[in-house]
DNA sequence: AAATATTATTTGAGGCTACTAACATAGGGG
DNA sequence: CCCCTATGTTAGTAGCCTCAAATAATATTT
């Protein structure tokens, strides 16, 4: 009861469309000197009047500091979350583009997808991940050459002897608590 | 004008929650003889009324065959689904524990977010991944194993030459060393 | 400055998913 | 058979995110 009048600076999670306008919010002010409600609502592909009523929202919420008409700005709590979110895209981006070799603007589209869900820790392991095949070159990136002839040759490896099987039912064991 | 009395067997793309309740649906279906609302309630995490409810939009979407009080049914397209958002799961949730050693539960959570979100595309580019690796022993699996010691080693992998710094903002230039 | 063009907000609505409270049905013991 | 408990449905409400139409403020041009 200390705190807020209705929203303000509240305790509940973000929405993950919160999440997306902090980041897009992010990226412009890198980009532009200013940002204008028209332009965060093409970078999220809606009209102005919803962007609106999200800065409004975001505002509530000591992400923005936003008054009408004027330009946006992130406060230091909204761009934290911009940027975290922004980094998560990339960690993503890079594993879909490098990785699995989709191509960018798929792979674009899957990562604004994915950033929401994965957690710190996850994404933390995908880091890591991709940081061993670039930085160990023997067990690495020969290794992610290997993978590209793989797919390459239909995945039929024949120089690798197949223990296929179907993998799928087999967790239950350990299952819930 | 041929089709549709409001929204039967709508062309409009089922929402990722639609797919959550048919994905659960599918397991139960496989689970016990019977499936009620409850259990499916139970599944979800949410309340019998909201079951009722998506039960009713499922049904005038021809995903389901149900009526009031009695069992619940997929049809043969609900069923389709159903089992494709599991196929995702499985994938994503083999990955999360098994390549990256997330923990079983939590692993559980993030597929379950993920799966609405990749592409086929996508999906079956990471399963021919981990096919890889796991049908190619020497370079699949001995480097897996590489990627464990590099994860308890905390990041300090003295085996390969560390040309390391902090990753992040400078793939920029390499690739080849 | 006045007229015009651009940008932004308000208002009112709708879809989706969830809930609570109140009511309804089904099925088994008395 | 009737009542009781399990289970399920309806009604009403709420939060989020979106939109179109109407309105308002700002910026630019003349």
């Amino acid at each position: 009861m200390v705190t807020n009048n209705k929203d303000s600076i509240a305790e509940k999670p973000l929405t993950s469309v919160m999440e997306d306008y902090l980041e897009a919010i992010f990226d412009l002010d890198q980009e532009k000197k200013f940002i204008r409600v028209k332009d965060i609502a093409k970078r999220m592909g809606v009209k102005m009047p919803t962007v609106s009523s999200m800065l409004k929202t975001l505002n509530n919420r000591g992400l923005v500091n936003y008054e009408k008409y004027a330009y946006v700005e992130l406060t230091k709590n909204g761009e934290d979350v911009g940027k975290e979110i922004r980094r998560r895209h990339e960690v993503l981006l890079k594993f879909l583009t490098e990785i699995l070799e989709i191509g960018f603007d798929i792979a674009d589209v899957e990562a604004c997808k994915m950033e929401h869900t994965l957690s710190s820790a996850t994404l933390d392991r995908l880091t890591g991940f991709m940081e061993f095949i670039q930085t160990c070159p023997r067990a690495g990136e020969s290794w992610l050459k290997y993978f590209k002839e793989y797919l390459v040759d239909g995945h039929r490896p024949e120089k690798c002897q197949a223990r296929s099987k179907t993998f799928s039912h087999e967790f239950e064991s350990q299952v819930q608590t």
